[in-house]
RNA sequence: GGCGUCAUGGCCGAGUGGCUAGGCUGGGCUCUGCAAAAGCUCCCACAGCGGUUCGAAUCCGCUUGACGCCUCCA
């Protein structure tokens, strides 16, 4: 096997990744907390690890995804109560009503931009009794306190023999000193400890016994059990949205620290945003487009509706480690070149081979390692996906040619490409009808060939132009006329 | 205020110390009844100011600007 490059936001370099072990790969991402519905920032995220996820199954990996499901223990601004619990109020169900939705509503948009469900996706309330056992661990080894009711985390006692900060590259000195003191409510010995265990006042919904009472679990203890009991105390890839770094995972790799004595991550890896008008989508500044928006052209910052896999292509041209700014205009280019790739690919099936290869298969396809083996350079990858693109073009034309292999080679080659590893899909195997369609087409095609023929140029343009604001295109070429369907 | 990231041609977006990313748009050509589609081709950018180097968009420093985190967020 290949080297294969990952960017650690650990050491912020790029290093050969050596699973623990060979041929395994264990991969925890950290998942939405289902209160309300998904953003398409927040589908950026879980595409740019389905995507990593793909790449790994693809060259043979054996690979254990664990994406968890938050439905408990997310703290709001005030700190006094987890999400799930204020959302339930609001909308007046129960919070198990609320979590229900939410991940329903979370599955299909990560099914419709064809995701991969991951191998284990663990709840938070299904490990309460792992996470108070976790707690009970890290009090015993004494960095964390119980202090009427609640349990926190002893950052400052832990910093004196581990670096709290490894991953953000926070100075915990400095962060003391630069921390605004709110007030004098907090239960807290430092306003840098965070909650592992919460009291329940008596109007919280969610609520479990422990042995400090009733509460809640912390939002960062679930990550921390959930990521040890599926994939071990040490696992080989953790990942999650930029924004998670931290206070988040500090506080995990702290969290798996105090329990069993041991760094629990090799590599981690972290998303970039996706912002439109140059700011961050957020479920709280209201600064962000849903998918369903995307698909029915329903936002004000759209023009038009776009499909999913459009969509998924206009994310995959950029890097994910690097900002993405969506637009109109932006996606409104991505999806012309969507549709001239997969007009391509399907165009691809059709061609034939010939004794002579004018072009290097082989090399190409090594480039095409090559760009995902660099930290899944996945611009890289369609820029060579694109010169396929062309070749298909000139070999259709009869300008460029390949052997029975090298045409065998080059069709999985693109194949394994476009549809396993990028995850795209072919917009017209959505089409229902297309069976009927194009049959009534190939009828108008025959009639405007017979119109041609007779040099009836006013009817032939009529068939084309009529056509084509129904979203047909027609296309003549040396072999009679074929269409495409916008 | 602290920490961090980034500044690329009309737009979106990759990138290595010297050799064309790619997509979209626009111009020209081929093909075509005319178009479209497809192909070929042109428009050769790298925030500013210094420095290192035979040579830097790529390394270093400073300036300016943008964003992210520090408080819930993928």
């Amino acid at each position: 096997m290949q080297d294969l490059l990952i960017y650690n936001t650990l050491s912020n370099k790029k290093e050969v990744f050596k699973p623990l072990k060979e041929g395994y790969v264990g991969m925890y991402v950290c998942g939405p907390t289902v209160y309300s519905n998904v953003h398409l920032g927040n589908v950026r995220t879980f595409m740019s690890f389905d995507m990593i996820y793909r790449y790994f199954l693809h060259v043979g990996y054996k690979v254990r995804y664990v994406r968890n499901i938050t439905d408990a223990g997310h703290l709001t601004d005030d700190n006094s109560e987890d999400k799930i619990s204020t959302k339930a109020r609001l909308e007046q169900l129960e919070p198990m009503e609320i979590v229900q939705k939410y991940t329903i509503d979370f599955h299909e948009i990560l099914k419709k931009f064809n995701n991969l469900p991951p191998s284990i996706e663990p709840t938070a309330t299904g490990h309460i009794i792992e996470q108070i056992e976790a707690i009970e661990t890290i009090l015993k080894n004494g960095l964390a306190y119980e202090i009427n009711g609640s349990v926190y985390f002893d950052v400052l006692k832990y910093n004196e023999t581990e670096n709290y900060g490894i991953l953000s590259k926070r100075k915990i000195e400095e962060a003391i000193e630069n921390t605004r003191v709110l007030d004098g409510q907090s239960d807290k010995k430092n306003p840098q400890d965070f909650a592992l265990w919460k009291k329940a006042e008596p109007e919280h919904i969610q609520r479990w016994d422990s042995p400090w009472g009733v509460g809640f679990p912390g939002w960062h203890m679930e990550c921390t059990v959930m990521s040890t009991k599926y994939l071990g105390k040490e696992f080989d890839i953790h990942g999650g949205g930029m924004d998670l770094k931290f206070p988040h995972h500090e506080c995990e790799i702290a969290q798996a620290q105090a329990c069993n004595h041991v760094a629990p991550v090799k590599y981690w890896m972290h998303t970039n945003m996706l912002t439109m008008n140059g700011r961050k989508m957020s479920k709280s500044t209201g600064n962000n487009i849903l998918p369903d928006e995307i698909f029915t052209g329903d936002n004000k910052h759209i023009s038009k509706a776009y499909t999913a896999g459009v969509a998924r292509f206009f994310m995959m041209q950029a890097h994910y480690r690097s900002i993405l700014d969506f637009s109109d205009t932006a996606i409104a280019a991505a999806e012309k070149g969507y549709v001239r790739m997969m007009d391509a690919v399907e165009l691809m099936d059709k061609l034939e081979f010939s004794a002579k290869s004018s072009i290097d298969v082989n090399k190409w396809k090594q480039k095409c390692y090559d760009a995902m083996n660099d930290d899944f350079n996945t611009p890289i990858l369609i820029a060579h996906l694109f010169d396929a693109v062309k070749w298909i073009n000139l070999i259709n034309d009869g300008k460029e040619t390949l052997t029975e292999i090298d045409l065998d080679t080059f069709r999985t080659t693109v194949n394994d490409f476009v549809f396993h590893v990028l995850g795209l899909e072919n917009i017209s195997e959505n089409n229902v009808d297309s069976d009927k369609l194009s049959g009534v087409v190939e009828i108008l095609i025959k009639l405007r060939k017979e119109a041609r023929d007779n040099k009836d140029w006013v009817l032939s343009d009529q068939i084309r132009d009529e056509l084509i604001t129904l979203g047909i295109q027609l296309k003549d070429g040396k072999e009679g006329t074929t269409f495409s369907v916008n």
